[in-house]
DNA sequence: CTGAAAGCGCTAACAG
DNA sequence: CTGTTAGCGCTTTCAG
């Protein structure tokens, strides 16, 4: 049984008991408009003459009218939203891409509708399929390895997408990032150009997050290359927290033949390792070296300073909002677009003691 | 000009061209059955023999067939949706909490839309204009002090709503928080039985932060009630940055008759100004004593460990978004509740030196 | 510059 | 257990 929705004295919000929310015909009856004028006053106004725009206006203030958003998405196609997924938000590395796709999408009137995953591969897939629900026009995702089939339901929703974070070295999806693989090169490169020869590794786990495993790939890779062999009790899979860069620092300073370097793939687990040598009465740099990943603003606020690798992620988050929108408004697939990220040397870099 | 939606063969998507997506229409057509039973394969299964609604299934999955939340949320009017403002995501302490909303939302089936803020009035007042629009059921805020015309708006669209991260001490808004002006009184007290008499202050802009100024008022009043004056000069409002801390630390070591001790009412401000310090040569705590406030993870791996006061950021995230879900469904207001936060005496506090 | 009318894709009685 | 029938609140031709 539907109740009317407005008294028919036409007594809008105010009156008597539990007044519904204005909608566009209240605001129409009111002015006495039609509805298309109401809906040109807040899309097309110059199509509507200042007379009845300021009468519209005056009622819609009034009433505090807030026009639904799913009506209009409905009727129009369009919800002028994006959707975008990264794993956490405990990280500050994606406080900064997301603040600046938040304000690319802002500055051309879209929305952002964030998702978070917490590295769940079914979390995430359920997330997207809720965006999609949602009408976004576009995604922004971080990493590319998920199941195939969720590619498949993003393209026949068509909703183009971008992908951040990892710049793919295979298939060609497209993606506005940089290469964590060559990033983390650059790391290790560093250290063996200062002569450690038994270097660690501390990463984020690589069977759910391509990002950690690229960068495993290349610390394996240069290790070899420089015909030094990877020992895997010196290599740490963790989640990205202080306390299990500092717990895997630990076990490796137990170990009879500890390294004289550490790469870790994350600031925060650097600094967690830092610690744990400054309990152990490990001096760093000099018995001990150590590379970060992302250059997080805490890295200058350790000491000695946190020697690390910069990636640009405010610059891969406008980009990549500007990119998807440049796409959804073309019809078009996001044209891709590769970033570089730079090797910050400070003080916690230095050459192997007993060299 | 409208073209029909579906190719009049009733191929659904993957033939010719760029078929549309599918709707709950093509799923019915194709499925044999009528879309009010393809509607309650997804809303009230058991209502539906197993027959259907594995042949339902099948077309569903078949066509990657997401349905249209926007649709669904206008014609139910439930948009299953909580609306969440917080100033910035760049300080993980709200991370915190916002993961918890997450959670606690999710658990029963509710997902949350995120709004950035940025400190600005402004742009909060759009953001939650935004939520408002997209029909969020409820919506979760950050602090209380904000144009009137805008609790107004909130209430006219019949939002219920609950503030968080201050417990009001006026008003009897909604809240599910902690009382800043208590928590910073034992951090100031703290400062005070240690026998410091010179004490500084590097708090948030209290402007457009109503949860700095709690703070600030807290160590105004506790000095003064200790029979001791603030000093105006010792007193810097900051945003909530490393180097803004740093530079405030900066400021006071520079004046004839440094501080013993400083509340920074924040522990990144507190961590920049730990760094300052120790530029400085000025040994902490022998020199200068410091407390923080939030307790981030970072706060346990400084040398010396911060001092600062733990906030419930999680719980309180975790309790808003319950209570809130819990009134939407009944239809009434939010219950408030208080939360306690604790002085964590860590490292960095202890009495004056030439005391 | 303005209005009438036909949906957008889905849900929700109601009837069968 | 299933189908029919009205909308939900808005946009968008198409006329005028």
């Amino acid at each position: 049984m539907r109740r009317p929705r407005l008294a028919p004295d036409g007594a809008a919000a105010g009156a008597s008991g539990a007044p519904s929310r204005a909608t566009i015909h209240d605001i129409a009856r009111e002015a006495g408009v039609s509805t298309a004028t109401v809906s040109r006053v807040f899309n097309q106004p110059e199509k509507v003459s200042a007379r009845t725009r300021d009468r519209v206006e005056a009622v819609i203030a009034r009433h505090h009218y807030v026009s639904d958003a799913l009506a209009r998405g409905l009727a129009s196609r369009r919800s002028r939203t994006l959707g975008l997924v990264i794993p956490t938000i405990m990280n500050s590395i994606y406080a900064s891409s997301t603040q600046a796709i938040q304000q690319a999408a802002q500055e051309v009137g879209y929305t952002v509708l964030i998702g978070i995953s917490e590295f769940s591969a079914d979390e995430e897939a359920l997330l997207i399929h809720r965006l999609l629900e949602r009408r976004v026009q576009g995604l922004i995702l971080t990493g590319r390895e998920r199941r195939p089939d969720l590619y498949e339901k993003i393209r026949h929703n068509r909703t183009p997408f971008v992908i951040t974070w990892r710049q793919s070295r295979e298939a060609a999806l497209p993606s506005i990032s940089f290469d964590n693989y060559r990033a983390a090169q650059a790391a290790v490169a560093h250290l063996i150009a200062l002569g450690h020869r038994r270097i660690g590794l501390i990463c984020g786990r690589s069977d759910v997050n391509d990002r950690a495993l690229d960068r495993r790939r290349a610390f394996e890779d240069s290790l070899q290359a420089a015909g030094l062999t990877p020992d895997p009790s010196l290599i740490f899979e963790r989640s990205f927290e202080f306390v299990d860069g500092r717990a895997a620092m630990h076990t490796m300073l137990a170990r009879p033949e500890r390294p004289t370097a550490v790469f870790c793939a994350n600031d925060i687990q650097a600094i967690g390792a830092m610690y744990e040598c400054q309990e152990a009465g490990v001096a760093v740099p000099r018995d001990m070296s150590i590379v970060g990943f992302d250059d997080l603003p805490i890295a200058r606020y350790v000491t000695p300073q946190l020697t690390t690798i910069r990636v640009p992620a405010g610059e891969m988050g406008a980009r990549a909002a500007r990119a998807l929108i440049d796409a959804i408004e073309a019809g078009e697939e996001v044209a891709p677009c590769a970033l570089v990220t730079d090797l910050v040397v400070r003080g916690t870099t230095a050459p192997p003691a007993r060299a």
